[in-house]
DNA sequence: ATTGTGGCCTGCCCGC
DNA sequence: TGCGGGCAGGCCACAA
């Protein structure tokens, strides 16, 4: 599912818009409606309408699963807006028709407009899509990006540290907190930790500087990797992420977890 | 304040 | 063969 690899992937296709005016709203779905940082201004469909038609896709940027759009100010806004685009466990981002991720997993493998759940239309007759069957993803104006940690590509081991500092809350609850730690989704941090040789449900202050060095390496060398490999659905462990499924390191009989809330499976034998 | 839980959404897969 | 229950997890509202 899209996790700050998938986003990096999209951001990337989102680079294709730069620079083009956008003519019309063509599509919005209520249910991805989400507010922005100014909680007395909601965001509707109407008041995306006006933001955006007219206005000039400037730059593409991205905070862990936060894909944004700069967009110009025109003839009647008096400054420009962030559109800000959320994609759920199941969202793509489809320009012009075409997305570079056909392999998302959770997802149907189909690829139906029907599902577009936000759609521009460019001047010069382009579109830009979310197209999201599970309507997780969502859609606002000058989202607030201050309720983000740093993005997982650029934090610091003195940060992590921070993170884990005093806290009983499982480590692997902890490295997904997006507040804390932007873009590490539920299979990410299992690869992660998988590495890293550390249990999800290990208390995150009971871990030693040593340990959290070595998770801190290991947050940076997997983003890295499975980004070069093209998805967080690429790790070495998924392949054992099932019932039955055997560590692909030492061979012993994986175990399932709630973690957080969510799935989680790791080995007893080398992650503790 | 922090932390945990439940629910949203819907395509797909399994068992009956 | 069709049907229904369970499952997936990012995110947010809400409770303790």
């Amino acid at each position: 599912m899209p996790e700050l690899i998938e986003v990096e992937i999209y951001r990337r296709t989102a680079t294709r818009t730069l620079g083009r005016c956008i003519e019309a709203l063509e599509q919005v779905d209520a249910f991805g409606l989400r507010s922005g940082s100014d909680r007395s201004n909601p965001t509707t469909a109407e008041g995306l309408a006006d933001a955006l038609v007219g206005s000039t896709v400037l730059a593409a940027r991205r905070v862990g699963k936060l894909l944004m759009l700069d967009l110009s100010n025109h003839a009647s806004a008096a400054k420009g807006v962030v559109l800000g685009l959320r994609f759920g466990m199941t969202g793509r981002l489809v320009v012009d028709g075409k997305t570079e991720i056909n392999e998302l997993l959770y997802t149907s493998d189909r690829d139906d407009a029907e599902w577009d759940r936000f759609r521009v239309r460019f001047a010069d007759g382009g579109t830009m899509a979310v197209r999201d069957p599970r309507r997780l993803g969502g859609v606002e104006l000058d989202p607030d990006v201050g309720r983000l940690g740093p993005d997982a590509t650029m934090v610091t081991r003195s940060q992590l540290r921070a993170v884990l500092a005093d806290s009983g809350v499982a480590v692997k609850a902890r490295i997904m907190d997006q507040g804390r730690i932007a873009g590490i989704g539920n299979l990410l941090a299992d690869e992660i930790l998988w590495r890293a040789g550390i249990a999800p449900m290990a208390a995150a202050r009971s871990l030693s500087a040593n340990r959290v060095t070595r998770l801190y390496v290991s947050i940076v060398s997997t983003v890295a990797e499975l980004t070069d490999r093209g998805g967080s659905h690429l790790g070495d462990v998924m392949e054992a992420r099932h019932p039955g499924g055997l560590c692909p390191r030492d061979g012993a009989a994986m175990r399932t977890t709630q973690v957080g809330g969510r799935t989680s499976w790791w080995c007893p034998k080398h992650q503790r």
